[in-house]
DNA sequence: TGCTTTATAGTTTTT
DNA sequence: CTATAAAGCA
């Protein structure tokens, strides 16, 4: 505590540390120490008599948000620590709107909708907006409604063509939002921008408390993200400092924009740049080969990774005939590695693909040869439906207006709303343009329904009451309450009844308890924070808990099956890149979008990924919608440098060893497959 | 209301 | 081929 060092750096981290003042471009390439470096620069900030409480570091994840102030807290002492602002860029919106959002007509109390949420929403709005020989895809049109939101001119506050199916779309999206006090994850961002920059109070209030900005992934960040990062900037020059890498920018399709890292001078005129080159983590092979595919780039700051370990082993290209080929020969290598002692257990292997699907085949693959794998990122986080209704009911208490919670629990467990009541009721909050709560408490509204309906109803409407009270309580225990509502309306045991067999019911019920325990917890460490706090948490932070639980209780050291998205920032000491083909890397339809670069930049990520050793692989035929089809080695590959290169045929290692002559063959086959380059 | 049949498409994913 | 979503059916 209290200690780091300036001469544990390198010249050129250190320079990155101690410019302190004005605009700072610090272009970190792969595996340079780029967290070393923020953690270091907040420290030394401290160090230099600069307040904690004035300091904000922005990133994209929760888990780089966690680790950065872990990290800080070894050099700074715990009570500053905790004055720093170390956040996401979503979460600092959130706290900035909480405060602040009145004046754009949202109310304190809106409701956050997740990507899950607001593709209901969406859903809805297509069925009930399109005419019959229209389709859209719910999904497209979520993506299409989230690059609009980075538009200038939408953001201005402008609204598309209304006669388009998808203009339409989005300016009922918006208009429903605002009619439940709702905002998804890019309004979080748009509305935080058009407050700083509409009402100078506020942004007069923000800019006082942060004197200096640092921004991390700034490669990655949208358009939304940098009119932030200007608004909050303030002073001549402003102490904006940024952390990227512009080789590493793989995040285009979801609206990161490269030529904010790019054009930096632009936006902050007259920064100090500093470039960090040695990297640790690699041998020179690897960073050889990587540095010759990257610099085929048109379009980037010009960086040559080196390191001092050494030139270490040659990375490896080997064509398989097929997929199970190429499988068989991941798999006898990687034992072949844990004998000869190269590798200490399976935990040091990563397998690394362009899309999830190549993991299905190769997980079945290593199961199946009896090795333990690790799946990293895809799916498994839409089937948590009995967390979703609980944190529904919740959402109610907090804003009746939130009809996506509302609808979702109105008739949980059933009490006689069925579908075409509800469908009335949601007729009559359209018409009356008020929220589906307003319309079941609208006299109007009941008197057109029976009897037992409009009991129903008024019954729904006293328990939210009767609980909304009970948690405004002081010294109410969240926990309690839910726990009390839950039993109230027998959730458990409705929710047993929609279970196949015990066991998923015990998981069920295990989630439901566990999420009690987290919220017991957060109101105990953080009682400020509130039930909103908590609700906010668990929106902007879909990470579970059990994964990491799980994680963390693994007894088998295992393989790392990932994609290479996914694998960005991670590293292992040796890495296994799958099917390196035209058509897959570069992926088909980039090819078609124009965004090669983009696929470039992701094998580069891949080849970054590995410290000692690299394995590229590609099928000769690959089975692709159930029939065999004829792949072409990537283009990519004849970009990389031969210099570290060697090719290993998947059979030499399937079979008997390689003997002298037959590796010359494979010498003057890969001469004539890379041609003359590199 | 819940289950089976049929159509359809088929990257990458965090907040 | 296969997963998934909408549509149809009991």
């Amino acid at each position: 505590m209290g200690s780091f060092r300036l001469f544990d750096l390198n010249d050129a981290q250190r320079a990155a540390v101690v410019q302190t003042t004005g605009p700072v471009l610090i272009l970190a390439g792969a595996g340079t120490g780029k967290t070393r470096v923020i953690t270091a620069r907040i420290a030394y900030l401290v160090a230099q008599g600069v307040k904690p409480a004035n300091i904000l570091a922005v990133t994209f994840t929760n888990k780089a948000a966690g680790e950065m102030r872990e990290r800080v807290a070894g050099m700074v002492s715990e009570g500053e620590t905790k004055k720093l602002t170390l956040s996401t860029f979503h979460a600092l919106c959130v706290r900035l709107l909480r405060q602040d959002i009145e004046p754009l007509g949202w109310k304190k109390n809106f409701s956050i909708y997740d990507q899950g949420d607001s593709l209901g929403l969406i859903r809805a709005i297509i069925t009930r907006t399109a005419a019959k020989d229209e389709k859209l895809e719910p999904g497209a049109a979520q993506a299409l409604v989230s690059k609009l939101k980075n538009d200038p001119r939408i953001a201005a506050g402008g609204a598309p063509n209304d006669s388009t199916l998808v203009g339409a779309v989005f300016n009922r999206y918006q208009a429903e939002l605002k009619r439940m006090n709702a905002v998804d994850f890019d309004d979080l961002l748009l509305l935080a921008v058009r407050l700083l920059k509409e009402h100078p109070e506020v942004r007069q209030k923000w800019r006082d408390r942060y004197h200096y900005l640092m921004v991390d992934e700034f490669q990655d960040t949208n358009r939304l993200q940098l009119d932030l990062v200007s608004q909050l900037a303030h002073g001549d020059p402003p102490n904006v400092c940024v952390v990227g890498d512009d080789d590493q920018s793989i995040y285009g399709w979801r609206g990161a924009e490269v030529s904010n890292i790019l054009e930096f001078e632009r936006h902050f005129p007259n920064p100090a740049v500093v470039k960090l080159e040695q990297n640790y983590r690699s041998t020179n092979a690897i960073l050889h080969t990587a540095n010759s595919l990257i610099k085929n780039n048109p379009r980037r700051r010009p960086k040559t990774l080196w390191s001092e370990h050494g030139t270490g082993d040659k990375v490896r290209l080997v064509p398989a005939p097929n997929e199970q080929e190429e499988a068989a020969y991941i798999i006898a290598e990687m034992r072949q590695k844990i004998t000869d002692g190269l590798a200490q257990s399976f935990a040091d292997f990563a397998v690394v693909y362009r899309m999830n699907s190549q993991g299905d085949f190769i997980e079945r693959h290593l199961k199946e040869a009896g090795i333990e794998c690790l799946r990293v990122g895809g799916k498994s986080f839409f089937d948590r439906r009995e967390v979703k209704d609980v944190l529904a009911y919740i959402a109610c208490l907090l804003n009746t207006d939130d009809d996506s919670a509302l609808l979702r629990i109105i008739n949980l467990p059933p009490r006689g709303l069925g579908d075409t009541t509800i469908d009335r009721a949601m007729a009559h909050s359209i018409t009356t343009r008020t929220s589906l709560f307003k319309a079941i408490n609208d006299p109007a509204f009941l008197g057109t329904m029976s009897p037992k309906v409009r009991a129903a109803f008024q019954e729904f409407g006293v328990l939210l009451d009767e609980f909304e009270t009970k948690m405004l309580a002081v010294g109410a225990s969240y926990e309690e309450v839910v726990a009390r509502l839950l039993d109230e309306i027998g959730y458990f045991p409705e929710m047993r009844r929609h279970c196949k067999g015990e066991d998923e019911a015990l998981r069920r019920e295990t989630n439901v308890r566990d999420l009690l325990r987290d919220l017991g917890r957060y109101q105990e460490r953080s009682p400020d924070g509130g039930l909103r706090g908590f609700i906010d948490k668990l929106t902007l932070d879909q990470e579970r808990e059990d994964r990491k639980r799980e994680d963390f209780l693994a007894q088998t050291p295992r393989v790392t099956l990932i994609t290479l998205h996914a694998a960005k920032g991670l590293e292992f000491p040796h890495v296994y890149l799958l099917g390196l083909e035209e058509g897959l890397l570069p992926h088909e339809r980039s090819k078609v979008e124009g965004t090669v670069d983009e696929e470039r930049r992701l094998l580069y990520v891949g080849i970054t990924r590995a410290r000692r050793f690299l394995t590229m692989s590609y099928c000769v035929n690959r089975t692709k919608f159930g029939s065999a089809m004829s792949c072409t080695p990537s283009s990519f590959l004849k970009e990389l440098s031969r210099d570290h290169l060697e090719l290993i045929q998947a059979s030499a290692v399937l079979n008997a060893p390689v003997s002298e002559t037959s590796a010359k063959g494979h010498f003057s086959q890969m001469r004539e497959m890379l041609g003359k380059s590199g």
